[in-house]
DNA sequence: ATCCTTATTGCGAACCATGTGCAATAGTTG
DNA sequence: CAACTATTGCACATGGTTCGCAATAAGGAT
């Protein structure tokens, strides 16, 4: 997926800031925090202002190519986007995130549409516990 | 369930804003804002503050008897606690939050113990999405 | 019923993540 | 390169939630 593409499309302009918050969020595999991201890039560029991450991410979100999650504590969580059934498993002890795929919200889902006749945008499903690192010690 | 039970088990007081609290969660069914409770809380007694409609939600949830979720917009809405597996239907049309029920959870907690070392202590399904009301127009 | 101890409150201010208005800046197109 | 205007940086506003602290009121004992 490339960024460039994706604004020219929407006639939406290039600019530093869009292009280093996308970078962060390809390179890192990790759900981060706006802060996080705004860290990162100020690594890179220290005149980027915390707003234009904002609303970078925002815009991301818009167009489909970034996904923002809420899990328990402190803000929005970031990641380039990805499909619902990958679902989040979030460890309780070391704080890692990570993905579980299946066919679960595919079948609830389906289910929902079939039977109760709810059809579903998005699903989101988070699982709070302890990963099998931490379980072993 | 009787508030002053669980109060009392805990060496916690029975205060009036934690009685008006709980009262309003119990009698309403609906996933109400914290905003929504102090509302409904001041209509009995206007000079209980906001804080403390806020300390009696959090001591709720700890105690286990009440349950925080956090759906898209604004802040938490707050019930009497459930069970995970009573997931909630979010109608992105009318607001409306309704909650289903089956193995999903049950099935996904087991999974993810047995076949990945994943211990879930809570699991959190949120279905976005137009309900069968609102489909029909 | 009254006193005592201290948990709990009301109040105001602080907090943190995020959004905004606006003048300055910098993409993009020709 | 020039012109147009989307986007930025800045500083400040916001909204939901939390906190410190002195005043209040539960609950146990007398
Ligand atoms: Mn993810
Ligand atoms: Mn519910
Ligand atoms: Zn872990
Ligand atoms: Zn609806």
């Amino acid at each position: 997926m490339h960024l460039e593409e994706v604004l020219a499309e929407n006639e939406l302009r290039v600019t530093r800031p869009r292009r280093l918050v996308w970078d962060i969020l390809r390179s890192s595999n990790d759900h981060l925090t706006a802060q996080a991201i705004a860290d990162a890039v100020h690594t890179q560029d220290a005149s980027i202002n915390v707003s234009s991450v904002y609303r970078a991410l925002t815009l991301f979100s818009e167009l489909g190519i970034a996904r923002e999650s809420k899990f328990g504590e402190d803000g929005s969580r970031w990641e380039p986007a990805h499909s619902d059934e990958m679902i989040h498993l979030v460890c309780e002890k070391c704080g890692t995130v990570d993905h579980h795929g299946g066919q679960v919200v595919t079948r609830l889902r389906d289910h929902l549409a079939s039977d109760h006749g709810f059809v579903s945008s998005n699903v989101n499903v988070v699982v709070n516990g302890t990963c099998s690192n931490c379980s072993a010690q």
